[in-house]
DNA sequence: CTGCGCATCATACTTTCATATGATGCGCCC
DNA sequence: GGGCGCATCATATGAAAGTATGATGCGCAG
């Protein structure tokens, strides 16, 4: 059976391995790239931090046991800063409570070291599918807010507004506007937004979390 | 502090308990009964499945290792019958990998025993607030659920058709309507699904799952 | 058989929406 | 100062949508 180890695009996923123990690293390393994985390793949680590697990899295999920076603080720091990367734990100094924090914060998987080849696969495995799953709508995202920032901002409340339900004519009054000028700022939001129907708008402004108010 | 023990409507939250063990269903009974929850207990978890607990209850306390039936086939079965009860596991042999398997099933929580009463406590007020949220989610869909009931079967077509974006005039040609009969249709759905403009129709569409087909 | 819900359509009218053309004014940058 | 983007509005026209009245036909339960 051949795993999902390559992006849409043909690239081959990347795992990321943040351990302080060289000879875990590299046997790691050496597991996941016999399978088709480009592996980046990293001997200091803050090295991973501070690299491109932190937004570019579908998987995180994390030591929990680390100076200076625990792999439960890392995991912390990446959601902080919104970073969605799936998160495998491993450890040799594995109990009950620090598996089900792990769980609990997010993370994909908990190994206590030793662990079986095929579990850490599997893991990485459905880390970096659930990964691919979400950068597919984040893209899709990330062009919708390139289209929303070419909104100018009465267009934008003209958008909310209309998306909120409310008719042009009860647009206009709210904001002090004609009719006719309300149309105009909806044709446009139409064009740049690239909505083809109303009900495509609607569907637009929720994904965007446009609610409400003005 | 006072957690939330109540419902919304003013009744005490239900928490159910599922151990063979007489003496530690009734220690939970009071310690829970203490703070204020409804408790029900049950020795089998049959008993539990059989009851109409299964859906009243705002969450399951429930453990590992039980004769005939464990925790964690109690908890796949409830995931069959599509019962979303915050589920919070304990048990007296706890392992990691069961911990962690008991996590990705979707458990709130894993408490190995002896636990603090506090951690339970803690534990199980969690999973009555989010049962709480979900339920408030769950009710609005079944009213809206009960308001699509009502939809014969054109009216239902011209509301996927019309929320997919489509025209009135196309929304005919597919159906092999003339242009009336659907702007008939359309009033009756937004009548009937109380959707006060086609925004909000959009959205209500969305939420009972209604799409593209026709 | 008769009533009822459902579906269908026509005619007619009103409102809303969309779009194009043309124009004015404002702030801003080179 | 002239061009540019933005916002504003008027007028005009056409399409789309919403609603009301009235009518026909079908199937089905009482």
């Amino acid at each position: 059976m051949q795993v999902q180890t390559r992006t849409r695009e043909g690239r081959a996923a990347v795992v990321a391995i943040v351990d302080d123990d060289d000879s875990v690293r590299e046997a790691l390393r050496n597991l996941l790239r016999s399978v088709g994985y480009e592996v980046q390793t990293f001997g200091d949680p803050r090295a991973f931090l501070d690299s491109t590697e932190a937004r570019a990899a579908s998987c995180l295999v994390l030591d929990v046991r680390m100076p200076a920076i625990s792999g439960f603080d890392l995991q912390g720091e990446l959601s902080r800063r919104r970073i969605e990367i799936p998160v495998v734990f491993m450890t040799g100094f594995a109990d009950v409570p620090m598996s089900v924090r792990a769980m609990k914060a997010g993370a994909r998987d908990f190994l206590p070291k030793p662990f079986r080849e095929q579990d850490m696969l599997d893991a990485v495995a459905a880390g970096v599918r659930s990964d691919l799953l979400r950068r597919d709508t984040e893209d899709r995202k990330v062009a919708l807010a390139k289209r929303f920032a070419q909104l100018t901002t009465r267009e934008r409340e003209v958008m909310a507004l209309a998306t909120a339900g409310m008719m042009n004519k009860q647009i206009a009054f709210e904001l002090g506007l004609s009719e006719i000028t309300v149309k105009i700022h909806r044709g446009k939001v139409m064009r740049k937004m690239e909505a083809k129907s109303f009900a495509e708008l609607v569907r637009l402004a929720d994904e965007l979390g446009l609610r409400g108010r003005a």
